[in-house]
DNA sequence: CCGTTTCGTTCGTCAATCTAACTAATACAG
DNA sequence: CTGTATTAGTTAGATTGACGAACGAAACGG
């Protein structure tokens, strides 16, 4: 309190922690609104963008970074509610592709994300050079975090629901 | 693809992924060296860092944004570890007071950091200015994000156990 | 004193997650 | 080919975190 220099490190951690807090709860909201919860909104955000419309349960277990086993259960509850439908691959038979239905696209698009909204449109306000600023500070940031967690990346969960409202 | 203005606000919403993906995968880890579960972990935290070492569960229900039986549970699993202990106030004998014991501030400041150390140090790494413009790029976004969730704040999770480090 | 509010716990439920064990299919080495 | 190893996915069982509803105990306000 009485330091003259706020600690800066505490300072970023703190904002940090802000983000981590909103956007949890912002997904959560989305994913209400859905009418799913948000891991099985997950699944299914990144089901729909793939380029036929499937993933196999490995693919999607990467990328969540969860065991395959709580893709299954994922799964399960997708198809018990008609968002997607197992079908065996030819190719390999092993492999299981799980195909998004008409009403799972209906359900990711739908999701209408208030918070999104709220941080797209008040990011997209911002000035040119500010929005450069703060996609430089925000992907050194994840550069310092993850540095060593290399894949990571290409959920994308909120770009892509964005991309379905236009 | 072909737009030569590479879309900024996809741009700063896959940093913010991979920040929130970094952070989730660390907090897993610290907690995990504790001995404990992120969520029993933030409650220890945040009763560490209380004046006497101790916090109601409202208090925790509070400023972890979950339901007071929530906390009931969490907190009955850091008694069963001798993490805490709970004691009726005097004051207001409808309240108790969680305090720490001995064991769980071992516990809280225990928790060998590995990828936080290289967070923070990376952080502390940068030019003054630098650091400067991350805290004030984070907290813009922060404010973009939760300007509706007033409260939410104060966690802090990860600043306090780095200050038990030095 | 009595009704209302507040605090915390208990109970039942459910989602997400894990590990370990298992089945089925493919791959590869002789 | 045959047989072992590897890979994909599921199943089973457990734990954790979370919630709401119901409840008991204490405090507060008339």
């Amino acid at each position: 309190m009485a330091d003259p220099t706020p600690d800066r490190t505490d300072q970023s951690l703190i904002a940090l922690r802000r983000i981590l807090r909103a956007t949890e709860l912002f997904e959560r909201k989305l994913a209400q609104a859905a009418g799913l919860t948000p891991a099985q909104l997950r699944v299914l955000q990144i089901v729909a963008k793939k380029d036929h419309g499937t993933a196999t349960p490995k693919a999607l277990a990467t990328q969540m970074g969860v065991s395959q086993a709580t893709v299954t259960a994922l799964v399960d509850k997708l198809v018990a509610r008609d968002m997607v439908a197992r079908h065996r691959s030819d190719v390999d038979r092993r492999q299981t592709d799980v195909a998004i239905t008409d009403k799972g696209r209906a359900a990711v698009s739908s999701s209408p994300d208030a918070l999104q909204q709220k941080y797209v449109k008040s990011f997209e306000a911002l000035m040119d050079w500010e929005q450069a600023q703060l996609v430089a500070s925000l992907e050194r940031v994840a550069a310092m975090l993850d540095a060593h967690e290399i894949d990571a990346s290409p959920v994308l969960t909120i770009r892509d629901i964005r991309q379905e409202d236009y």
